[in-house]
DNA sequence: CTAATCTGGTTTCTTTAAGCAACCTTATTC
DNA sequence: GAATAAGGTTGCTTAAAGAAACCAGATTAG
């Protein structure tokens, strides 16, 4: 596809995006956060192509969303674990997930229900939220003048050519 | 690239990527959330290949993740607007801009500063949370058993094959 | 000890999409 | 009525995705 790369974009959504914005990346993350761990049952999963598989991994590996740990019993096998970074992943994940549900409902698959392992509650719906826990829409928020960044003033100020 | 469609997937996170999950579409929404509305804006902006530009808007207009207004000014021209679908997308694109600054900050730029519009204060990190607004990590979710989908137990359960 | 098998890849080939640049159409301005 | 701007479309090139075959190290079966 000829992507542009991103890496050195002002922008941290891009740089982000550069990381796991790719079709199979954050699907493969996804599953780790299932608990899937092998290559096989990565591929056998997802569905996707071993060549494809191989390099996301390793990707996924460089940028120290996963690690490689060599798995002890035997010798040559391996597993992939989310790292930190990788685990912090979760509310992107699940907000994808919950917005996937919402707007693209599969008929016949009720969404998923996310519990609390504590009290078995479900899960709240993710959200972007004021300093005290309230939501917060896109028009709810600005970014101050002098802003080091890409970004603009959230939903304003429409850079006219002029 | 050959890519594989998730149009049919059982997993929502695959529906959704199947929307919004390429290299570009997040970040149209995304300046779409700054205020960009118009095609040369986007483009200059984004730096985009026009055709592909073209491509995503339609896609993200076919998915109403965007409408396309005439913008009755002179005739021909058009915004690009987001719509619910698309605004609700809020919370994943600032949980991305949020992990891009975390784990990936760019030496020079400041990470973005995004403020509540009424008191002015810092908006929180995006985080899954519990019922009471606690945080949860991927750790501390369940699936309830007799979920009907994709997903099996979080964190949990790696599928031995036999 | 050798053959079959499993895991985790790599290689080759084909298909498809991304990037670039040129062009095109409708309106507007000069 | 020539130049410019908005919003595309077309064609070509390049690079990435997909499929499938192959491969190497370790394990188990016989």
């Amino acid at each position: 596809m000829a992507r542009k790369r991103f890496d050195d974009s002002s922008c941290s959504v891009a740089r982000a995006l550069n990381e796991v914005g790719d079709w199979w990346s954050l699907l493969v993350v996804l599953h780790a956060m299932y608990g899937t761990r092998r290559f096989v049952d990565f591929q056998q999963e997802l569905g996707i192509a071993r060549n494809i598989l191989c390099d996301r991994l390793a990707r996924l590996v460089d940028n120290q969303v996963l690690k490689k740990v060599e798995v002890g019993e035997h010798g040559s096998r391996f597993e992939y674990r989310l790292t930190e970074k990788g685990r912090d992943l979760f509310p992107i994940v699940i907000a994808l997930r919950q917005w996937g549900d919402k707007w693209n409902p599969a008929p016949d698959q009720a969404p998923l229900d996310l519990r609390d392992r504590e009290t078995g509650q479900t899960i709240r719906q993710v959200e972007v939220q004021d300093a005290d826990g309230n939501p917060l829409s896109v028009r709810d928020v600005f970014v101050p003048e002098g802003d080091g960044g890409s970004a603009r003033k959230a939903s304003d100020s429409k850079k006219k050519t002029g």
